[in-house]
DNA sequence: AAAGAGTGTCATGCT
DNA sequence: GTAGCATGACACTCT
């Protein structure tokens, strides 16, 4: 019976929230409805309140759940089944439906309940152009974007239009259930309107571009050094428009470098990246490269005949929306010049490996730490301390005025970060989670942590856009918002507000129906609290003429009593349904006696068909109480404190069989109010744990959006770093005006803001020692 | 007629 | 020990 208790008090609460935390919305609705007898049991506990399911009968018929309510075993049989049920959601990540209908309202633009979508709107108009993307690949975007909405709606159990076929009959079900549940939410019916969906699919995407467009390159200075760079038509090549003094000049400033790389450095000035940092390099293979290839001072993304920019915002829109999910917008070009393994996420975001699966295992977690490992060369003064060996030539690029140089990057190896892999050579060596991460250092414990539930969120299926767009749709004011102010549970707020509230109703009935004894009375209700259910005095006046009659109970949402006073019924008439009649236990004669009335009776007209309605509605105690000719109402038995009630009792003659009748009387008229509250408790405790587990909900949408921004801020960071390095690296000229070959140099970022450039190899080693400190650290 | 909701009552444990 | 409360279980009525 403990354990019992324990369970609902404080196992259910902490059972639903972990419901809520592995993605199993808990409907607390459809569990009381649903034939599930295990798990609303688990929930509710075996009340025979909200369930006719008899806990016995459970056991005798229900296959592994033969336990009995007060076995010792209940606390094992209960830890087991939640841990059962856990792990059997593991290998599902549901969704809420209501967010899913959110998510729904929030992709139609021009719907009546969506007007509140502030940012989409704008956002099309910002980047509109951004979106002149007229290449090749933009079809095949489209139409992949179009699978991953529809992927997407799959996984998260909502009911998209497909893009093209007919819907089923499931479908219009579904999408029926999800009109009905929004049209609480104020949402219209036009949003699930196939037709208007669908015409309207084009204007979404074009909404999600933007946004996600919005959110990338957000800095002036490397939109427009990215402009800035031009691509060969027939080779794909990129190279920048507007090199000062061409190709022939010879090596570009470094602190011109310098200073593009300031604009465009999403830190700020004051902002530095962490000495440690290893390299950034997913997208940079390390190892010499191919003789023909030397100049390809390429991003894997600039490959084909688009231009590169282009092509990079596409690449943006499609890692935005698609997220993890493997594309096949790269062309086979990007094929040759880069590959990365599939199992790096962040790779894949820049070298697509087409046909991976959109679930592809990837694990963030790894790539990230994997990253800041063999092509990782680290400056910092170990580096600059280097003696230069085997006649490698060590390159100091530090102008002389390089104090006036504020470079935001730590010291960091720059060297073959973005390059492709071909480009240095076997890329199967170097390519893929071994590569260095520039931006490992920016990655501290705790994110590489928030990267790995993503990659948890992503491996059960659950794209993270999908969590940005719903959350957006949770933050936005559409109406959508799960309010808690229109539960029922609202109307009372805690068991101490309600039970208050009902004892000085109740106080005040007893008080208008009787005398001191009753004020007195009141008072002592109010203290005690315990007392849910009141009476009214209009009620009472009736009572007190027809005799022992019992109180009248409010009309409560949750606890409606069976003995309605007929006057306010006809006042609520929506109430006229709610009357049972339980005198079935009552003793045939004690029936017979109270509800026959005296032949002589009969003949009074209106006023008998009155007294004989009250008979009907009086209780089988109130019946039995004037059988006995007890001297005093039931309402006073049974609400009188003991002091006044045994006052009350010694006041009169009453014999053996009266006492009895009265004690029973108030044994079962207390017990009636408690049993009422005790149910109205349960159905308030039911209900605020639904409001819990949907605010908990809300939460974890949240932080999921915000994870997903994160990393998608990440993700840019990194792209423009790439670009930057490039843009760099591909301006350097040595003292015959020739590039320098990435695959026997590459950039370093020292401590102190300089920049160096050093031979690949040396930057090999030093990236392979910096690997084993992080490594060393964790150990 | 069956099922489910609502209610009252009893037994029991706890305070 | 008594009174009262809480609650599971059961029975019953009503819809």
């Amino acid at each position: 019976m403990l354990s019992l208790k324990k369970y609902l008090t404080e196992g259910l609460l902490q059972f639903t929230i972990l419901l809520s935390l592995i993605g199993v919305r808990v409907d607390v609705d459809t569990y009381l409805t649903s034939q599930l007898p295990p798990l609303r049991e688990i929930i509710l506990g075996p009340s025979s309140a909200y369930t006719q399911t008899q806990f016995h009968n459970l056991r005798n018929t229900l296959d592994g759940y033969g336990i009995h309510p007060k076995s010792i075993d209940l606390d094992n049989y209960f830890t087991a089944r939640r841990l059962l049920s856990q792990v059997r959601a593991l290998d599902r990540f549901q969704v809420p439906t209501t967010e899913v209908n959110a998510w729904l309202v929030h992709r139609d633009p021009e719907g009546s309940v969506s007007g509140s979508q502030p940012s989409s709107g704008l956002t099309l108009e910002s980047s509109s152009g951004l979106q002149d993307v007229t290449g090749p690949d933009n079809g095949v975007r489209e139409s992949e974007t179009e699978q991953g909405f529809s992927e997407d709606l799959e996984d998260l159990g909502a009911v998209a239009p497909p893009v093209s076929g007919d819907l089923t009959k499931e479908d219009i079900d579904l999408i029926d259930i999800l009109w009905r549940q929004d049209i609480d939410l104020g949402a219209g019916r036009e949003i699930f309107d196939y037709s208007h969906r669908q015409k309207e699919q084009d204007v979404d995407k074009d909404l999600c571009d933007g946004a996600e467009q919005d959110d990338t390159w957000s800095g002036e200075g490397a939109e427009a050094l990215a402009r800035n760079l031009l691509v060969d038509g027939e080779t794909g090549e990129s190279f920048p428009a507007q090199v000062p003094g061409g190709e022939d000049q010879t090596a570009l400033s470094l602190e011109e470098c310098l200073r593009l790389l300031e604009a465009t450095c999403p830190f700020g000035e004051n902002a530095e990246f962490p000495a440690d940092i290893s390299s950034i390099t997913e997208a940079v293979p390390s190892e010499s490269e191919p003789p023909g290839l030397q100049n390809h001072l390429l991003s894997p993304l600039l490959t084909g005949t688009e231009s590169p920019f282009d092509l990079e915002q596409q690449w943006q829109d499609l890692m935005s929306i698609m997220e993890m999910q493997a594309m096949e917008v790269n062309t086979s070009a990007s094929e040759i010049l880069y590959s990365a393994p599939p199992g790096d996420p962040l790779s894949t975001n820049y070298s697509l490996a087409p046909n991976t699966p959109i679930n592809q295992n990837v694990s963030l977690h790894q790539a990230s730490l994997g990253g800041c490992s063999q092509d990782f060369s680290l400056f910092s003064p170990e580096v600059e301390s280097l003696p230069v060996a085997g006649g490698s030539t060590l390159l100091p690029l530090v102008p002389s005025n390089s104090t006036s140089l504020n470079s935001t990057f730590g010291s960091t190896n720059l060297a073959g970060l973005f390059f492709p892999a071909q480009l240095n050579g076997s890329a199967n060596d170097t390519a893929g989670p071994e590569l260095p991460d520039p931006l490992g250092g920016l990655l501290d414990e705790a994110m590489l942590d928030e990267i790995s539930l993503m990659d948890l969120a992503i491996e059960e299926g659950f794209n993270p856009v999908q969590a940005s767009q719903l959350e957006e749709e949770f933050d936005s004011d559409s109406g959508l918002s799960l309010d808690s102010s229109h539960s029922p549970s609202s109307l009372s707020s805690s068991e101490g507000s309600s039970s208050s509230s009902s004892s000085s109703s109740s106080s005040s009935s007893s008080s208008s129906s009787s005398s001191s004894a009753s004020s007195s009375a009141s008072s002592s209700f109010s203290e005690e609290g315990a007392v849910g259910y009141s009476s009214d005095s209009e009620t009472l006046d009736l009572e007190e003429a027809e005799g022992a009659v019992g109180y009248q109970p409010e009309y409560s949402k949750f606890c409606r009593m069976s003995y309605q006073d007929p006057a306010q019924l006809s006042c609520l008439p929506y109430l006229e349904h709610v009357g049972h009649n339980h005198t079935y236990n009552m003793a045939p004669s004690a029936l017979d006696s109270a509800e026959l009335p005296a032949p002589g009776t009969l003949k009074k007209g209106s006023k008998e068909k009155q007294a004989d309605f009250l008979d009907k509605q009086m209780s089988r105690d109130e019946h039995r109480a004037r059988a006995m000719k007890i001297p005093f109402t039931n309402d006073k038995i049974i609400n009188l404190p003991v002091e006044e009630f045994n006052e009350l009792l010694s006041k009169y003659q009453l014999s053996e069989a009266q006492l009895s009748l009265i004690r029973d009387i108030r044994r079962r008229g207390k017990n009636k109010m408690a049993a009422q509250n005790c149910r109205k408790r349960k159905l308030d405790t039911i209900l605020n744990l639904e409001r819990d587990v949907e605010d908990l909900q809300r939460d974890k949408a949240r932080l999921l959006r915000e994870k997903v921004e994160f990393l998608r801020s990440l993700r840019q960071m990194k792209q423009k770093v790439q670009s930057l390095y490039q843009e760099v690296f591909g301006r350097l000229r040595d003292e015959n005006g020739r590039p320098y070959s990435p695959s026997q140099y590459a950039l370093q970022y020292a401590g102190d803001g300089s920049v160096l450039l050093i031979p690949r190899t040396l930057a090999d080693q030093q990236a392979r020692r910096q690997e084993r400190k992080p490594k060393d650290r964790r150990k």
